[in-house]
DNA sequence: ACAAAATCGTACATATTTGTACGATTTTTG
DNA sequence: CAAAAATCGTACAAATATGTACGATTTTGT
């Protein structure tokens, strides 16, 4: 178990997988173009993980570690709840489209008619992991008076498809490129103050980051 | 040109690529395949559609024409505009997460990486017909001051975020059954709802069908 | 009914993918 | 340093997909 150059070569497989991911979709993405590119013999991503499909479910838990932890750190570094749940935003927006969280997808549709392993395996970090944090932070903004909600998992569900809507779906399927930062920035405030109008309490325009006109395209 | 047999044969070869689709996957979705299916020869399938992207796109268009033509009447035979859009809803919904809206989508997922076409076909079925058109009753609906609001477009763009939200990824990599009717209805009542809560009037609070207290869970 | 076109069934060549095998080489471990 | 384990490179077998070819048969147009 030396940890030495097996976790830089475990490393130098993600990345080569992702890129094939990538540049060729699921069904170019075989074992031997990933070994290929890693620089590895086929045999030991055969020895590893068996299989296409538990090459990417690997990856799925992996990219559900990191973003999970990311997610985790956002929330509690931010101060008001409110606050905690705009400096989420973005790096959720972030993190569903990245292009890492994309080709994982297109993989699970991809897997669809094969093992149908990849699209749960997604899911438990997507929605199941995702909207409880969600849910948390919005019962503890409705138990401080910060929001008005009568089902916390109820508006984590609406503020969710306020962010992301179907962002996925349109890059999944190609037509849509990664977006900017500012462009994130912009969706994820505008998703606050929609959010906002629909659970602040009673008619006190909140604000929160400056109010932002939206250029009307 | 006879217009007899070679209509029933393709809808034949119609039915035998989504059913391929639906039960096999994109990658398992062979010419052949579809051609045993429907028992037609792969000869005749290569003759008329050339290969295996253009076939689906041909599905693409097909399915792109009918749900134009469905969703043009529904909006037509609503009497009052805000009536129209809550018609609207279902039918959308319905149609978005529907099985043949879905294997294509997939197909489309799995194209990538290959032809690249069959997704920028979907996208303009997708958003580029669907938007414009819900867009044109906002704009009518806020002339006569039904609702309020600056942008149609980004009106519509919100509608439609609470509408279907992220319904069609989850379909896609397989994580979400098709929705029975009455979810159907619930999930567009209540869009239609929190889009009013959003743009109604001054606080008028609107009721269009009974405001049906959501069960929470 | 008869000629022309479409379709069928089947076969075939080519390429790709999936796993496995094995001797040679490198790396790790004792 | 020496034995053991991991990895490499290459090869190979089986399965599948793609697209084409061709003679036989059916369907269509006149």
């Amino acid at each position: 178990m030396a940890t030495e150059k097996q976790i830089e070569r475990r490393q130098r497989i993600e990345d080569a997988a992702y890129a094939v991911l990538k540049e060729s979709g699921y069904k170019s993405a075989s074992l031997l173009a990933i070994a290929q590119r890693a620089a590895v013999s086929n045999e030991t991503l055969y020895k590893w993980y068996g299989n296409k499909q538990a090459l990417f479910r690997s990856l799925v838990e992996a990219n559900a570690r990191e973003a999970k932890l990311l997610l985790e750190r956002t929330l509690h570094e931010g101060g008001d709840l409110l606050d905690a749940l705009a400096a989420l935003g973005p790096v959720l927006l972030s993190l569903v489209t990245s292009d890492k969280a994309i080709v994982l997808n297109r993989a699970a549709a991809g897997d669809f008619g094969d093992t149908k392993t990849l699209g749960p395996a997604i899911a438990q970090f997507g929605r199941d992991t995702i909207a409880p944090l969600v849910c948390d932070v919005l019962q503890m903004a409705s138990r401080s008076g910060r929001i008005i909600c009568d089902s916390p998992a109820d508006a984590a569900d609406i503020y969710l498809r306020l962010l992301i809507g179907d962002l996925q779906i349109r890059r999944v399927i190609g037509v849509l490129d990664e977006l900017s930062p500012a462009e994130i920035e912009r969706r994820a405030g505008d998703a606050m103050t929609l959010f906002l109008r629909l659970h602040a309490p009673a008619n006190q325009t909140q604000s929160l980051s400056p109010p932002k006109e939206r250029p009307s395209r």
